[in-house]
DNA sequence: AAGTTTGTACGCGCTGAAGA
DNA sequence: TCTTCAGCGCGTACAAACTT
């Protein structure tokens, strides 16, 4: 008779006869016990085609070796056949077996089903093994290797390196391959993680880096834009000065940049008439003369012939309400109340748009520079300026005047005709 | 709470310059 | 000389803020 064994220390399978199975000695087929270890007499060459003959005749050759009987048969090939044929289902071993064997290797995944071929293959198996943790630790090196994308978790790491192997003989992976393995993922997550954190450092100093040079370029580009004020300053302050007409600047600059078509009309203008301001008025430093025009602050300009009359005008209230029309036009200031306050000597009255306060604080800071050429009194200063509101008020209920008188005339003319 | 002051919008009338 | 019109001052109405 013949049985079909797994020896536990290297998981081998294949079919000896019952002889080696020692204190053994099965009535029938079913005659063993498939939770029990027995002890049996392994060859550690373990020879292809082993004969039935007694152990004593192996003599010291034979080594005792625990194991466990799967199945029973009479004939040898038979039981090859048959095992070749099904699948075994291994069961798993009593603990008092175990204990008894004094085996303490972890067999808790012993439910695994095996497929077994021929007597060799447990020898093959047993290399086979080996080679597949040898596989394991080669992919482990590659995947060390391997994009940090790959996010799966330990157990499919583990899985998919053991893929092979199990694809091989099915065999049980030891506990510290596993932990091994383990251990390899939390390495590789951690240096993800330093190469992520290191990765967004680099990404906020490239949005500074980018934001600097944004910077950089429009102080760059305010840069030249200054100069070319500069220039086209000094060029209007030469001519100011009579030091000559555009041709001489021309002469004198011939690499400035050239003035617009309309700085050019402007330039011949004044050079061909000498009286173009009879009576001078000094231009207070502030003021920044350029195409004709004079730059009041903030980006408000005003025509230069008016402002120069504007300057000769006396008294605040007229200075102020010729300041407003030039700033907003009459078309702009009969449409606006000063504050955006409805009227209350009429009740629903819609209120009218206010004029921005930013032009009316640049109306306050030009009278205030004239008084301020007139007195030093800052409370005189202050009581000519708070009556700016006022003023402006005035000259708009003026102009709504002057317009409601000229639409009566109009309805007049019409009713006599 | 009542009175006062301040700020705003508006109307009206006076004044002086400009034009017919 | 008369008319027109812009500029100006003053008064009124009202609301909000401030003071008593």
């Amino acid at each position: 008779m013949y049985a079909f064994v797994r020896f536990l220390e290297d998981n081998v399978c294949y079919a000896l006869p019952v002889s080696r199975v020692r204190d053994f000695s099965p009535t029938s087929q079913q005659d063993f016990d498939n939770q029990k270890v027995y002890t049996v007499y392994r060859n550690p060459e373990e020879a292809a085609d082993e004969d039935d003959e007694s152990p004593g005749e192996w003599g010291d050759r034979l080594l005792l070796h625990k194991a466990q009987i799967l199945a029973l048969a009479e004939d040898k090939t038979d039981l090859e056949n048959s095992v070749m044929q099904k699948k075994i289902k291994i069961p798993k071993l009593s603990l008092n077996h175990i204990e008894e064997a004094g085996e303490v290797t972890d067999y808790g995944e012993e439910d695994v089903e095996l497929r077994h071929s021929k007597r060799q293959d447990g020898r093959k198996q047993s290399e086979g093994t080996h080679k597949s943790i040898e596989a394991v630790v080669a992919r482990l090196e590659k995947q060390n290797g391997m994009s940090l994308s790959n996010t799966s978790s330990p157990e499919e790491a583990f899985m998919e390196a053991t893929e092979g192997m199990n694809n091989m003989d099915d065999a049980v992976v030891p506990r510290i391959l596993y932990e091994e393995l383990l251990r390899s993922y939390q390495q590789q997550q951690e240096e993800m993680r330093h190469i992520q954190q290191e990765l967004e450092r680099t990404r906020r100093q490239l949005v500074q880096q980018a934001k600097k040079l944004k910077e950089y370029g429009a102080l760059v580009s305010e840069m030249k834009e200054l100069r070319d004020l500069n220039r086209r300053l000094q060029d209007v302050l030469l001519l100011r000065l009579g030091s000559g007409p555009a041709i001489e600047v021309e002469k004198v600059k011939p690499e400035s940049i050239e003035p617009e078509p309309e700085v050019q009309k402007t330039f011949s203008e004044e050079a061909n008439t000498s009286t173009y301001y009879p009576a001078p008025v000094p231009v207070m430093d502030k003021y920044i003369l350029e195409n004709g025009k004079v730059h009041l602050g903030s980006g408000i300009w005003v025509d230069e012939e008016k402002w120069h009359q504007l300057q000769v005008t006396q008294g605040d209230s007229k200075y102020t309400k010729n300041l407003a029309v030039m700033i907003w036009g009459t078309d702009v200031l009969k449409n606006r109340s000063v504050t955006g306050v409805a009227t209350k000597k009429k009740k629903d009255a819609v209120p009218k748009p206010p004029l921005s306060p930013h032009k009316l604080s640049i109306v306050r800071e030009c009278l205030y520079d004239r008084i301020a050429q007139e007195t030093v009194d800052e409370t005189e200063i202050a009581q000519r300026l708070s009556k700016v509101n006022k003023y402006i008020c005035e000259k708009i209920m003026d102009i709504n005047k002057s317009c409601k008188n000229e639409e009566r005339r109009e309805i007049a003319k019409y009713n006599l005709q």
